[in-house]
This record gives structure tokens, C-alpha cells and sequence, in this order.
DNA sequence: GAAAATAAGGACCGTTGAGTCCACAATAGT
DNA sequence: ACTATTGTGGACTCAACGGTCCTTATTTTC
């Protein structure tokens, strides 16, 4: 096998560049052209490994989505408690608040720009968000588990709690709102569920 | 004073109209042929009266702001308590997660689709934020005179609570959960305040 | 080394975007 | 009635967009 001249890029690479693109300006403000010099690669490369801006898209937003997943599962796994996970999961969100580049998380970034015309896309989007409420699911059970959670609230609901703060505490980063105002807003977050 | 050919059309309402279309479908996505529609207006008449597209969008945030703002108003003034105009804030949230078109919030979706990079644009929709974000600390503020708040958090991050909880909520419904799964949280987020 | 197979470069295409401009229409003041 | 002033309609411009396609380059198989 492998016929015919050898590729002159790196398919996973070039689809993390073309991630990270999608990730900083979004869907309709990235242009192909955008894509071409970050993916370092010619039009007809793209379109021949790639089929199309859109399922580049797609394809991106999954790289993006099992990469958080498994990112976040490690950390879940590395944790001692349930608490500890869950305090690591809202200082990162925040952390993001220093840096220059409010990028925000990519799937919720999606469903804001796209959810109301495309429908695979939000799909997509939906997909991985929904496997990263799993994790966090996994890491309410084990604090009920530790008898660290005292809240009678269901495991769904505190899921959905959680879920719901981090976009928020996104969307609070991505409006400029200081780190130093931050900080307090998660230890009440975390003092609501523990 | 008024010479000239008198205008065919009502500049408020015309500015209404282009506002419900970018609530609808964003900034980039809305296209000046969107807007002529929607205005009934010509382009030249557009373009003479607003502008230019950005123009327009900036005004339409400023008018969004103001109503948002004066109804917010009224809407705590008419409650009977701190928790109740609380309650309100929340329910009309969620409300929105059986209407088929999910709009959200202009202004975080501004501040999602272009804080980025168009700082004109972002700095309208903080100053949004911020004006919203008054009615909810008077709230507060009301609700600790009241007796009603037994918290020992400061104002100011509880303000950051509920201001992160509604845009959190907002995105929960952007994302489809349903209805039935957002009771619940409200109940919970009610909960941890008062 | 010829043929088959695949990759890359870049010219090209049709569409659509925002924005301009000019001719014409309708009003107010004199 | 005439003129100055403002509004409107629509043809037009120009740039950028995503996407196609043809030529050329590079490899493997036989």
C-alpha cells in the first residue's frame, strides 16, 4: 500500500492548528485563508484530505472534544477527592482570565454562534459537551461517594449546577471581569455543592 | 426647521427591527439584505440615516440595553420582595427553553461573537452588562436590608453569582435542556442566595 | 523505467458581501 | 412658482469568500 508521492504534512497536526484557528475567531470569521497559513498547506491539500471548511469544523470541533475529555478525565483520576477535582476544574476556567486571548471553550462558543442554523454542527458540539458533563457526573457521584457532598439535590442537577457556572464563569472571562472577583465567585460555587 | 423630503419610515422602529434581527442571528450572519428586509427600507436610506451596518448594530445594542434595563427596572420595582424579582429573573430565563427560536442574550452573544476583536462593539455590550448588572446589585442590596439574604458573602460577588448564573442558564438553553431540568437549578441557585 | 497513484501549486470561477453614487421624488421656505 | 434641502430607488463597484480544476511533482508497484 501507500501508493502514489507521500504527504508533505502532518493530518493531525495541521487539523490542531486548524482547531486552535476555529477555537480563537469562531466558525464564520475564520476564512479559509486563515485555515491555509496556520495549516501551512496548500487550498487543494485541504480540500482533498479535508473535503471542506465545514467538515473541517466538524472534524475539529471532535479533536477538540476528546482531547478535553481525556484531559479532563486524567485530571479527575488524578485528584484525591471529588472537592479537589472540582476546585482544579473552576481555577483553570478562571486562569484563562489573566492570559490575552479569552478563547473560552470551543463547543460553547459553537452552540452561541451556530446552534440556530446547523444542525450538524450542533450536534457535534452538543455531543461533547454532553461527554463532558459525563466526567463531571463521575466526579459528583464519587464526592457522594466520599460523603464530601452534604446537598440532598440530585447528581443531575448538581451536574447541570456545575455545567451551568462554568459556561457562566466563561462568559464572565470573555466579558474582562478581573481574576481577583473571580476567585470568591468559585469558592461560593464550591462552598454551594460541598 | 424639517425641509426637505420627509423620511418614509419610523427611525425607532426601523432600529427595533434591525435589533430583533442581530438578537436573532448575530452580527457577522446578518447580512444588509437581512436588514433591508426586515426595516423595509432602502439601501441608500439605510445607509444615510445609521450609517453603516456596524453603526446600526451599535445602536441596536444601545436600544436593546436601555429597554433591557428599564424593564428590569420595573420588574423589581413591582416585586414585593428581593427574592420574588430573584425568582422572576430566573423563571423568564428558562422560559425561553420551550420557544423554538433561542435567542438568549444580545449582549452575551455579542460579547461571545466579537469581544475578540472589534473593541467599539464590546465595550457597548459590557457597558450593557454593567447597566444590568445595577438592577441586579440593587436587588441584592435589597434583599440583605430585607433580612432576606443571610449569606455573608459580599454584594459585589454575589452580584457575580447571579450575572454568571444567567448566562449560564442562557447557554444551558441554548443547548436544548429541557425545561423540566432547569426548575431545578433555579430552585437550587434561589436556594444558595436567600 | 514505465505506469499507476496520490499530493501540491495556483489560476480560475461564481456568488455574495458591504458600501457608493447618481438620478429622481417630495417637501419647506420665500 | 422656484429653489434649497432632504429622502428614496436602484444600478454599480470592488473585494473577499468558498470551492473547483488543471498542471506538475513525487512516490510505489511491477
Amino acid at each position: 500500500m501507500n501508493l502514489g508521492r507521500p504527504r508533505e504534512f502532518n493530518t493531525e497536526q495541521a487539523l490542531e492548528a486548524a482547531m486552535q484557528q476555529f477555537w480563537r475567531t469562531g466558525y464564520e470569521a475564520t476564512s479559509l485563508q486563515d485555515l491555509l497559513d496556520v495549516m501551512n498547506l496548500s487550498k487543494s491539500s485541504l480540500y482533498h484530505t479535508y473535503g471542506s471548511k465545514h467538515d473541517l469544523f466538524l472534524r475539529s470541533i471532535d479533536f477538540y472534544q476528546k482531547k478535553s475529555v481525556s484531559e479532563l478525565q486524567q485530571c479527575l483520576n488524578d485528584s484525591h477527592t471529588s472537592k479537589a477535582f472540582m476546585k482544579t476544574l473552576l481555577e483553570d476556567v478562571i486562569a484563562e482570565a489573566t492570559s490575552k486571548k479569552k478563547k473560552g471553550c470551543l463547543l460553547v462558543n459553537t452552540v452561541n454562534e451556530l446552534s440556530h442554523r446547523d444542525k450538524a454542527v450542533s450536534k457535534a458540539a452538543l455531543n461533547g459537551i454532553d461527554n463532558v458533563a459525563g466526567v463531571i457526573k463521575q466526579a459528583i457521584k464519587r464526592g457522594k461517594k466520599e460523603g464530601a457532598i452534604k446537598s440532598t439535590v440530585s447528581t443531575d442537577t448538581l451536574v447541570n449546577y456545575i455545567v451551568s457556572n462554568v459556561s457562566g464563569l466563561r462568559t464572565m472571562v470573555k466579558s474582562g471581569v478581573a481574576k481577583a472577583d473571580l476567585i470568591p465567585l468559585t469558592n461560593m460555587i464550591i462552598k454551594t455543592v460541598y
